[in-house]
DNA sequence: GCCAGAATAACGGTATACCGTTAACTTCGG
DNA sequence: CCGAAGTTAACGGTATACCGTTATTCTGGC
C-alpha cells in the first residue's frame, strides 16, 4: 500500500476536473477509459464514482453509465436556497462560538484576500469560508457545506465569479459581526452574501442545454479505424 | 442483471440495520463476512460501504476497515443545529410553493398519523416529513435532509422517540401554517418542532461510550475452534 | 434500396484471486 | 517463566476476467 488508496486519488482527480469544469455537465464517464488513463483498475475507479455520486457531482443510471451531473436553473435556485440557510447558520454559530485564535485566523483570511488578486484571491476567499465554517464548530455543517461548496465552485467555473471587491467588502463586514459576537447580524450578512450571486448565476444557467441522463449514457460504438 | 444492482440491495440492507440500531455505533463491518452473509462478492459490498460512508452512517479508516459511525453528544447537537436550519427552510418553502394537491397529501399524512399507533405511527410521521420536504420543491434540500433524517431516525432508535401526541399536534400546527401559506410561521414551527427533541436526545447521548475508529478497526484474530 | 435478423462491439455489474500490512499466536533461548 | 523472534491468520486494496444487456453494424432476402 502506497499510503493513500488509489481510489482516493481517482476521486480527487475526477472531482477537480468536474469542479474546475474541465468536464462539462453531461460529460460521459466511461469506466474502462478513465481507469486506463488514471492507470488503475476499474474497482477503485468505481468506488470513486460512487463517492462522487453521493456528493451529487455525477449521476449514475443503473446498468447504463455515469455522467457529470447536469445543472438546471432549478438546481441553481435550490443550491442557493440551501446555501442561504446553512451559511446563515454557520455565520451565527461562528459569532457565538468563536475563540480569540479563531477570530485572528478569520481576520487573516480577510486581509490576505484583500492583498492578492486573480486565482489566488479566489482561493483566499474560499479559505475565508472554510475558516468561518470551522469556527462554527459544527462538523456536520462543515461536511454538508463542503459538499455544497464544491457544487458552488463548479458553478462559478461554469458561469464566472462575482465582483471581487464587493465580495471582499462583504467578507469584512461578516468578519466584524463575528468578531463582536453579533450572531444575528452575522447570520443576516451571511445570508445576504449568498443572495448576492443568486440572480446572475441562475440567469447564466438558463443557457445550458438540459441533458437527459438516460439518453446521455447510451452505449455508443466507437468509429472503426479501417 | 436482476433489475437492481446487488450493490443497491447491500446498501439498503446495511442502511436499515444501522438506522434501526441492529448495528450499534462502533460495530465492525468486515467485508468478507458481510459479503458471505448477503450472498454477494466484496465488490458490490464495498461500493455500498462507500455510499454509506458518504452518508455519514459508517466511518472507514483507510487500510484498516469500516465501523458503524459513532455518535457523540456534540454530533447530536450539530445534527439538531443543521436540522433546525433546514427544516425551517423546508417548511417555509413548502408554505410558499405548495399546490392544492400537495396540501391535500400533507393533510392526509397528518390524519393518518393521528389514527394509527406504535411503529406504524412512526412511519406515518416520517411520511409527513417526506411529504413536507417534497412540497418544498427543492431536490437538493430533499437529498440533504434525507441523509440527515436517516441519522435522526437512528438516534431515535438508539434513544427512544418523543411523545407521540405532542409531535402530532406540532405536525398539525405546521400543516395549518403551510395550508394558509404563512411561510414565516411555518418556518418558526418547523424549527421549534426540531428543537423539541433536542435536549433529551443530547442528554441520552452522554451515556454512549466514545469509540475510537482507529482502535475499533484493528485486525482481530478469531478464536480457534480446537 | 430497404428492412428484418444475425453478428458483434461497448460497457456496466460482479465473481475470483492475489498482494501487503498488521496483529495475534507460537516457539525458543535465556 | 518471560520476552524476543518467527509464523500465520485476518482483512482491506486492487487487478483480471467473465457475464449480460444494449445498441450499432453487417448481411441476406425481398
Amino acid at each position: 500500500m502506497s499510503g493513500t488508496p488509489r481510489r482516493d486519488h481517482a476521486h480527487a482527480t475526477l472531482k477537480r476536473r468536474i469542479v474546475e469544469a474541465a468536464y462539462l455537465p453531461g460529460h460521459r464517464l466511461v469506466e474502462r477509459d478513465l481507469a486506463e488513463e488514471l492507470d488503475l483498475s476499474r474497482i477503485p475507479l468505481r468506488e470513486a464514482l460512487r463517492q462522487l455520486a453521493a456528493e451529487g457531482l455525477v449521476v449514475t443510471v443503473p446498468g447504463k453509465g455515469t455522467i457529470v451531473a447536469p445543472v438546471t436553473p432549478d438546481d441553481v435556485r435550490d443550491l442557493f436556497d440551501v446555501r442561504e440557510a446553512l451559511e446563515g447558520l454557520a455565520a451565527r454559530l461562528a459569532a457565538e462560538r468563536a475563540t480569540d485564535e479563531g477570530r485572528a485566523r478569520l481576520r487573516e483570511c480577510v486581509e490576505r484576500a484583500r492583498d492578492v488578486r486573480g486565482a489566488e484571491q479566489i482561493n483566499a476567499r474560499a479559505d475565508f469560508h472554510d475558516e468561518l465554517v470551522a469556527l462554527s464548530g459544527n462538523a456536520l455543517l462543515a461536511d454538508v457545506l463542503g459538499g455544497i461548496s464544491a457544487r458552488v465552485r463548479r458553478l462559478f467555473h461554469l458561469t464566472g465569479d462575482r465582483d471581487a471587491e464587493v465580495q471582499c467588502a462583504e467578507h469584512e463586514a461578516l468578519y466584524e459581526a463575528i468578531a463582536v459576537g453579533d450572531g444575528v447580524r452575522a447570520a443576516e450578512l451571511g445570508v445576504r452574501h449568498v443572495t448576492g450571486g443568486r440572480a446572475e448565476t441562475i440567469a447564466a444557467a438558463e443557457a445550458w442545454t438540459g441533458v437527459d441522463p438516460e439518453e446521455a449514457t447510451r452505449t455508443r460504438r466507437r468509429r472503426r479505424a479501417g
